[in-house]
DNA sequence: AGGATTTGACCGTA
DNA sequence: TACGGTCAAATCCT
């Protein structure tokens, strides 16, 4: 358990370093003339990034006392005590039949939960993916009685039990229910460390340094972008945690959507990259081709900045992609924390 | 060839 | 027993 309140505080430093870097960004732009939209924009993020960080000290506070699950929990994935030997692909041989999938499975029944909806303006064109940051790979896909489409279930890549279903809803087509389950383990994509890995994947490393620097220096890009996202949050009684964005039209589940990016590697599995989905890519229920008229640059400028858009709860990756944009950050500022 | 996705089958739960 | 979640072989894609 110790472990996994470490990798909550990294969870939490990331929150707040990410608060921090947001608030900067705020002043410049306080000084510059930029949009009230865009700043509106920074401050909800800024709110989203403490709010998370209030409920992973609340979560991690508890940790190790049973917890209430069942409704939309509204808090942040929060490591548990696992194998780390999650179970499908390069990493679910044969766990199926041990102690640990058992008590996996109880702790994913028990997990935390909470669910976003995500909306799509069939008018607008991409206003807003859904990157979360972390990387899924799609296991299944279900039709669900009495729902028109299919239910998409995603899992993380890396030696991580967390889940992920989208759903797309019924009554409005525009909105589709991601329902995130479970504890994120994984280290984020953007948390990778050096590794005396193969020079191939060395040079995939390098080449997601690249695009981390393309993607600070297409910040102001993103800004221009997210002015025109519609980015609704709410608290409902921290039971969940709601943001609505516009996306383009969708669809439901459907074959062939494309393929995930590779964007990071993977200090923790063999995997030869972390692949980070795109919004375009998202899952398998969004239609890839709705995003097309996107320059490939742009999507990538997109996937890799809008989490910060996202629910607080959901959007992890953001705060350490700053971490890792600047591997000289001063934690030992005095005042830093204060 | 390696990795990702699809999809029918299996399993657990209510 | 029905339903939803997951597995895993087959298939597709790069």
């Amino acid at each position: 358990m110790e472990s996994g309140w470490f990798c909550e505080q990294k969870t939490l430093i990331a929150e707040l370093i990410r608060g921090m870097e947001l608030a900067k960004q705020l002043r410049a732009h306080l000084n510059a003339t930029s949009s009230v939209e865009s700043r509106d924009v920074l401050v909800q993020r800024i709110l989203a990034s403490y709010e998370k960080a209030l409920l992973i000290l609340n979560w991690g506070g508890s940790m190790g006392q049973p917890q209430s699950v069942g409704v939309s929990a509204g808090v942040p994935e929060s490591p548990i005590s696992i194998n780390g030997s999650p179970r499908s692909d390069e990493f679910d041989g044969g766990v199926k039949d041990n102690q640990g999938y058992n008590e996996a499975s109880k702790k994913r029944k028990t997990a935390p939960r909470w669910t976003d909806h995500v909306r799509v303006s069939p008018e607008n064109g991409l206003e807003g993916p859904h990157d979360d940051g972390y990387s899924w790979r799609k296991y299944g896909q279900k039709d669900i009685l009495g729902a028109k489409y299919p239910r998409c279930t995603y899992r993380n890549t890396q030696n991580c039990w967390a889940t992920k279903q989208v759903q797309r809803s019924d009554e409005d087509p525009t909105i589709f229910e991601i329902t995130y389950r479970g504890t994120h383990i994984c280290a984020h994509g953007n948390q990778s460390i050096p590794s005396p890995s193969s020079p191939e994947k060395q040079e995939k490393k390098q080449k997601n340094t690249d695009n981390n620097y393309q993607q600070q220096q297409s910040q102001q890009a993103l800004y221009n972008f997210q002015n025109s996202l519609k980015v609704i949050t709410e608290d409902l009684d921290n039971k969940e945690m709601v943001s609505l964005f516009s996306f383009p039209s969708a669809y439901g589940c459907t074959k062939n959507v494309g393929s995930y990016s590779p964007s990071f590697i993977s200090p923790a599995t063999p995997e030869p990259a972390h692949y980070s989905v795109s919004p375009f890519q998202m899952n398998n229920c969004l239609g890839a081709h709705d995003l097309l008229h996107l320059e490939p640059d742009f999507t990538e400028i997109i996937s890799a900045n809008t989490s910060a858009t996202n629910s607080p709860i959901v959007d992890l990756d953001f705060a350490l992609d700053q971490v890792e944009l600047d591997p000289n950050f001063p934690f030992d500022t005095p005042g830093f924390f204060s």
